[in-house]
DNA sequence: AGGTTATCTGCAATCGTTATCAGTAACGAT
DNA sequence: ATCGTTACTGATAACGATTGCAGATAACCT
């Protein structure tokens, strides 16, 4: 039974349980050698419980995210486990893209950690201080809410990514450009279809061809399907996350369509097989992992810097990662040839 | 500030904290009306450390796995939460396929949660008795250890699965059949190669095409790869687990090998979108929701009702999905093709 | 040796809850 | 009026660790 406790570990090393306590808070004490015996022989373990109530702390830092299946907030989660030290550990939750188990899950984390890393679901919470409301340290990743600027926040430069890819497409000649963009009541889909809009104004470009999705895969497939079936149909497509871009290649090999030769298509975040898709993949990139780390070390510094510091400010870049899936559109292919033809 | 006690509450509606305590823990008190708006107005929230302390129970089930990112376990995990109460909650580990971390979970996991659900990460932990040092409830899923018996477990029929995928391609008529098996080191991994192996030898085939790869999807690429180049290339090939069937499937796309025309495959574990792919994607599948839930029920069952209780074992059945990714072998075809013409 | 630090030690209070126990009020039955 | 029953209440001792305080021991200096 493991209901050794440290006045056990006390009582059979002849000292008092203050003794054992300051040993096993690193300071020295004169038995140091029979107390890590007692320890090991008794199989003591400190209660957590306890310490936990005594100090107010718990050494356990959450991080919440509405989905854990998407090998970008994976990549969230590896780079905040680099970033936590030895003496404090990460706990995942996962609420499944539903608001309510979302709000569950804060209610239940609190007093059990010392703080949140969260991607939130969307940005209109119930009422600005839904968040705040619980006092608990809270750093959100990815994705903000209404009353974000409260908190510290690490963050992508989203609509300069988006951008940025859209600047590439047209850049390549085409004008018929689609996005099938995220919800945007969430942080990354707004900011990305400011972005295309941004770039195709710029460019004198009207928005003909978007599509407000969910950044599913199946969300991406099913816009896709609905982007091939228009007489007119886009001739480069930029997906807003790495799940629809999966969804629309999926579509597009169901259609038949050729990547990049019918259609060119550019995607936000890389994905691990990129590279092996036919042809590869052209993306906006950004590092997860240090986008993660960053949320981890803004959480650290909240923590040890007492409460009531101003809340700070993270931001990865983007960058473009050209291989093959982006091309010039069909027109342009045949005038150049023309041309040549001449 | 969020230091407001129980006490606070007690002088705030005029009543020891007793009575405070036994409305939250659901009695019927005299002035209901009050606390609870007493509760509302300070915003009081228990500790939970110190309720852990009292009570000796968190209310916290831990779901440790190796790769969080691999959808089975998602589907597993999602399996769990379906089970789980009202007044437990889940949280989510991620070992990332390291022991070091595995074993550092464990221990820092212990006196913070009620129970671990686990898939380790191999059969073979450092000493059988690595798992029982904790005395924490643990319920293996998927996957067991050395020293399995003395937990319960919630498995799948891997052997009977692994032989119906072979049975499946050997009536077929396909006679150079391949497996991308998983480690052997881990249980799925060994009783899939266990099945697949008594099945040849049923019926007479000796084992030549068998390749011990690791589960990961770039495991499976690499796998396919190495079995393409064989001078006497299989013509049938049964992948061990979802992520190595997408690394085989890149491959054979990649050399431009028709499924099933060149070579038929067959997969453990259904995929989301095993039904997008081209052709459609003939699996060996098994209900990982219910078989996380089933490790759930058996968690709880342990808990309940105390501690020494008999381990108990679920086993969920597996069932083939025929699709399109499997077809008689090509002589077979020709030969019937000759058949016909006579 | 005597005095002064520098270290280490044990006692006891404390963290916020819950469980126990004794006690009070209300009410009907006698 | 007394008693028994029911239904609630409050004081208090735990749960297992940490920590300030004061006392004890050892180490160091003159």
């Amino acid at each position: 039974m493991s209901t050794v406790t440290i006045t056990d570990v006390a009582k059979h090393v002849g000292v008092s349980v203050a003794t054992i306590s300051r040993h096993l808070s690193g300071f020295t004490v004169r038995n140091e050698e029979k107390i890590r015996q007692a320890i090991i022989d008794l199989n003591y373990r400190p209660s957590a419980a306890a310490r936990n109530l005594k100090s107010g702390r718990t050494g356990i830092i959450a991080i919440v995210v509405p989905d854990i299946t998407n090998p970008f907030f994976a990549s969230i989660v590896e780079g905040a486990e680099g970033a936590v030290g030895e003496d404090r550990m990460i706990l995942l939750v996962n609420t499944g893209d539903s608001r309510q188990r979302e709000e569950k899950a804060l209610a239940q984390l609190f007093g059990r950690v010392d703080g949140v890393i969260m991607a939130p679901l969307t940005e209109d919470e119930q009422g600005p201080s839904f968040f705040s409301q619980f006092g608990l340290p809270i750093v959100f990743v990815d994705r903000v809410t209404q009353d974000g600027e409260k908190f510290s926040t690490a963050l992508t430069d989203n609509s300069k990514g988006a951008s940025i890819a859209t600047d590439h497409l047209i850049s390549l000649g085409h004008r018929k450009i689609a996005m099938i963009s995220g919800p945007l009541s969430t942080t990354p889909g707004k900011k990305r279809a400011d972005g295309f809009k941004a770039s195709l104004k710029e460019s004198g470009l009207a928005c003909e061809y978007f599509i407000e999705s969910d950044f599913s895969e199946a969300g991406g497939y099913a816009a896709m399907c609905a982007l091939l079936e228009r007489e007119d149909a886009p001739t480069a497509v930029f997906t807003a996350n790495n799940l629809m871009t999966i969804g629309a290649l999926h579509a597009l090999r169901d259609r038949g369509v050729a990547v990049p030769d019918q259609i060119s298509i550019i995607g936000f975040d890389d994905l691990d097989f990129a590279q092996l898709i036919n042809p590869p993949l052209t993306v906006i990139a950004r590092d997860a992992r240090l986008q993660g780390a960053q949320a981890m070390e803004l959480m650290i510094k909240q923590l040890t810097s007492g409460a009531s510091t101003q809340p700070e400010h993270s931001m990865v870049d983007v960058q473009l990662i050209e291989r093959g899936s982006c091309a010039p559109p069909r027109e342009m292919h045949t005038i150049a040839f023309n041309k040549v033809d001449r």
